[in-house]
DNA sequence: TGATCTTTTGTACGATAGTACAAATCACAT
DNA sequence: ATGTGATTTGTACTATCGTACAAAAGATCA
């Protein structure tokens, strides 16, 4: 309230365009794009909802600009892990550091602008989930090249898995990474306490074991036939 | 248009009340709760916007119905299907069974009110992803108990796991099924066509096998610790 | 047929949504 | 200090929201 603002900072606050971003951020990622308002969001900011118009236009320019901020860095950041991961040279090693390489950048901040990309996945999680059409373009535009780069690297580790398998195994990985993200309480509650669904070091440990596990199953075509369909065909 | 109605029945229409149930089901599970308005779902189902008030008294409450209709039948299926799969002699085909059994009755109606378990489970997903007080509630008191006779069936096959590694697999099984159901397209997108997402049988075949290798990943603590963090530690 | 109950319709009300816009206020160069 | 451009505020407009409620319509049975 007192100290003098930098020449750069025209604004009264000291800057309250990002404010409204982070508040935008947080707001969106825990109850989705239609639930909150753009009142609420200037509330939580300390702004009035016209400087929210005056910044970003519209809602859906908000939510846009969310996704320019983090998008550039997160991806970058993984296209840097990524690269190191492919220069391992133990093949065990290198698919966990590729996997790695994908889910630890959707928990450290994909860029250092607000405190952490934990809450920027879950943004793009509730997004999906909701079919938000501004996300929807975004995400096809910007993330289907690191989806292509990761699965062509796990494939890479694993030639003998046809690529198809391969391509469902990251859609789950992605699934799992999301939705651990969205319910961390239920992995709390589940566990009756002996795990802590909001802790990012564990959550990331837990979902490389299991998806390395996951991407080193025998392709589908490959496993035994006769062992399928054991149980679970009563009259579905 | 002509048939005359059940005693049963006395609307006009054959049952109006399904109708809407059926309509506010199809269009919460594809664009979430806030989005959808009463009168969506009215004309959807080509009723009047008061009707829906009539037989559901708020919009929650018609939420809360079709929570209602889908949790007793799709619980009653895995519990049947929990049970068979707990026989099974074998203990990799036990396993296999036991998570066919939780994931079969979410792709394969867990009633025959409607046609589809699969779009529930869609329902539950985005719910999930919006934070939806409704559906909280009820998930937490309802599916819980399924979830922890699961998490100990899965215990029981593979009893040198700790029951949290466990939990979290489970966990990221769940996302990963939602995340199927939510965005198939994205499947099809990435596997360039190869792959349909939106193909029931092979998302539960990948999905189970997938998940079976999950599980009997080796257990958290038993992993070389000197393993990790070969990459992907660089400034985080 | 007429009485009665259930269901559907039509309309309206208050609340809140997104957004536009003029006035007020600020930082800053001159 | 003063003018100027950037930002914030306050307010208002229209649209749509969930919901209530009375009237209309249909069904059921004496």
């Amino acid at each position: 309230m007192v100290r003098k603002p930098t020449s750069k900072e025209t604004a009264r606050k000291p800057n309250m365009r990002e404010a409204i971003l982070a508040a935008a951020e947080e707001l969106f990622a825990t109850n989705g794009f239609n639930a909150v308002s753009v009142r609420d969001i200037a509330q939580a900011a300390g702004a009035n909802p016209g400087s929210v118009t005056y910044h970003f236009k519209t809602k859906d320019g908000l939510l846009l600009e969310i996704y320019r901020r983090h998008c550039g860095p997160m991806n970058l950041r993984r296209s840097e892990l990524l690269a190191a991961a492919r220069r391992v040279r133990d093949l065990q090693d290198r698919l966990e550091a590729i996997v790695r390489a994908y889910i630890v950048p959707a928990f450290t901040s994909g860029s250092d602008l607000t405190g952490g990309g934990a809450r920027f996945t879950r943004l793009r999680a509730v997004m999906s989930a909701e079919g938000n059409e501004v996300a929807r373009r975004i995400i096809a535009q910007t993330f289907d090249d690191t989806s292509h780069a990761f699965i062509d690297a796990v494939h890479e580790s694993l030639p003998h898995i046809p690529r198809t398998d391969i391509v469902w195994r990251s859609h789950f990985l992605l699934g799992a990474l999301y939705y651990s993200l969205v319910t961390p309480d239920r992995v709390s509650r589940l566990s009756r306490g002996e795990a802590d669904g909001n802790d990012a070091a564990s959550a990331i440990e837990q979902l490389v074991q299991a998806t390395v596990a996951a991407f080193q199953a025998p392709a589908l075509d490959q496993a035994a036939p006769a062992r399928r369909r054991a149980v679970a065909s009563s009259k579905t």
